[in-house]
DNA sequence: GTGAAAGCGCTAACAG
DNA sequence: CTGTTAGCGCTTTCAC
């Protein structure tokens, strides 16, 4: 019955028909399921790896704004799971939790799964990760805090590709004097990574950059408002933003001057594509496709299983573009790009997969 | 071994205290972690069970929206399963999906886990969860599309509620002639006991309500245009509004007409916490708590399985409202809605979309 | 073609 | 106090 009921053509085959037949009929007239449980124990586990998303506070507006990326991320990663007859339970963990917060995770990524898939950890998780890693335990990372900690078995965003793509569009509109707004040293990371994209495309461009500082920690409004003045005395005519709030507030500061995009100015944001204000101009936005992000993890998860690996080296998702009033974009740089233009691409996938039953 | 990791203080108390050291010491040198499949079979299954969310199509900004409520859904799931130590495990389906679409869901539904929650199945799922209930199999369905059809095993919220809690608002500010935009007798199902709700704290307060008809499919701006001049011919001075679209719509209407919230007017809209737009004032409203309904779910399937039922009586969730500008509440009304309302605004987060990377 | 049996990692009952 | 053992539901190998 096990036989039969496994679907393998190799096992099937060496059964009279009609057997095949009764079996299959009465294991549906009994609504027989087989128990995914007991299935994964004699041969090694291969059906359900874990999942663990950022917890924040309940109750709050940033709480609300936080799920739209992390259950497109989920979502991802469970389209991807489906396709590949594998199981994710999930959990979250808040990114200050200390070691004792931590040990219900530790007992389902240490408890039977056959790798897991974790958004940003914070340092103690991060810690016990890498101690699992060590155990041979397959980990994957998704946005790490420090990529630079992670050479191996992380997903990340391709940061300098965002500012790259961001100058060339300003570029194509013939745009030759940039402008950003800039939180200065202390700004993070990533926004530097995506600065040093830009100022790679304004070289090959032969554009300028000038960088206006605006206070750390301000909002959209606040940013209009310090921005609006000093873009009034400069020339520029290509803007960027390097996240989502700076986005916003620099197309408030160009509505207060009175600019019009595509005439006076363009503007290229990033991770702002879902933004939009009553009557005001959508901006032309580069993202981060959170939802790719987590078909990448579950992909790179299951076929370095598969390979009985339990290391990959990190691998840097495309950004894609999303088209809006702000600086319409071409064809050639539009947001099909990705698949193909990957950085570092994951091998294609092994000829010999894996029988979906 | 088992015995003393277990944990359990009338096994352990049966050995010696040196011998339980030892084993404890190895346990944790060896970084030993009892597998939770295993451990599942010998008792039955009572450690996973799986969780069905709704899934919508990639990349448009629906999704984006449609995350933010079913992530809070999902998270209020994952916060009262850490508390009981059982764990998720979570699948998607279409509304639409047929039955050879649910095959791999089934897999998990009946492949071992104690019981499943889902939200909102479309018919084909709805029927195979009622052959599954049949068989003693346990299910939770939250936010049926038609509540009269789950008078068991539901969770849904508490429709009549919002409509009262909204009237009763609008009674305490001392208005009197109360107006509603209304989709007419196509509105949904949850609109009309709303709506109801709002009678029945009418008659209560001896308050006339007037319906104002608007297109079904309308977006924001479209009932502002329909609307505000209804609105003007009218004496009106408190507004209700059933869900997100109409109370933004309602709002805008207002603005349109230079009424001012508080002097001119009140306004309770619904599901609109959230909304904010650019120097606009916030909308008062009551909404569904996604995620205490995910909490009570959870609640649900653990305390029905523990006794070992399949059934229980369909539960109500009460609404929350949140306060804000077109309608202050007043103290007595916010501790209205069970168990503990935050009746302190929502943070004013700078439209903090994500934390960067 | 088909039946039997040895585990997978664990729990829980049962002897000592 | 400690050791043994019979399953849980399944996969997979090995006889016949």
């Amino acid at each position: 019955v096990s036989l039969i009921l496994s679907g393998r053509e190799e096992y099937v085959r060496q059964f009279h028909p009609d057997t095949v037949e009764k079996v299959r009929k009465s294991a549906d007239r009994l609504g027989y399921r087989t128990n995914l449980f007991a299935s994964g124990l004699p041969s090694k586990a291969t059906t359900f790896f874990a999942v663990v998303l950022q917890e924040v506070g309940n109750r709050e507006v940033s709480t609300w704004h936080h799920w739209a990326f992390e259950g497109d991320l989920l979502a991802g990663i469970i389209q991807a799971a489906s396709e590949r007859n594998v199981y994710p339970i999930v959990a979250t963990a808040h990114p200050q939790a200390d070691e004792a917060a931590l040990r219900p995770l530790e007992s389902i990524i240490a408890g039977g799964v056959f790798g897991t898939i974790v958004r940003t950890p914070g340092p103690p998780l991060e810690k016990y990760l890498r101690s699992q890693l060590k155990r041979g335990q397959l980990v994957v990372v998704v946005f790490p805090s420090r990529i630079e900690s992670w050479p191996t078995n992380a997903i990340d965003v391709d940061n300098v590709a965002i500012g790259r793509l961001a100058g060339r569009l300003l570029a194509h509109h013939g745009r030759s004097r940039w402008g950003v707004a800039w939180f200065g040293k202390k700004g993070a990371d990533p926004h530097l990574l995506r600065l040093n994209g830009l100022l790679e495309s304004a070289k090959e461009a032969g554009a300028s950059v000038e960088m206006f500082q605006v206070p750390l920690g301000i909002d959209d409004m606040g940013i209009r408002e310090v921005l609006a003045p000093k873009l009034a005395q400069r020339d520029v005519d290509g803007l960027f933003a390097v996240d989502s709030i700076s986005s916003v507030g620099t197309l408030y500061a160009c509505l207060k001057l009175g600019w019009e995009p595509g005439r006076d100015y363009n503007l290229v944001g990033c991770d702002c594509a879902f933004w939009e204000g009553p009557s005001l101009p959508k901006i032309t936005s580069v993202d981060i496709s959170w939802h790719e992000t987590g078909i990448t993890a579950l992909n790179q998860l299951c076929e370095v299983m598969q390979q009985g690996e339990s290391q990959f080296e990190t691998v840097l998702v495309q950004p894609r573009v999303t088209p809006a009033a702000t600086c319409p974009v071409p064809a050639e740089l539009a947001g099909d790009s990705p698949p193909s233009v990957r950085a570092s691409a994951p091998a294609p996938t092994p000829a010999g997969e894996r029988e979906v039953v």
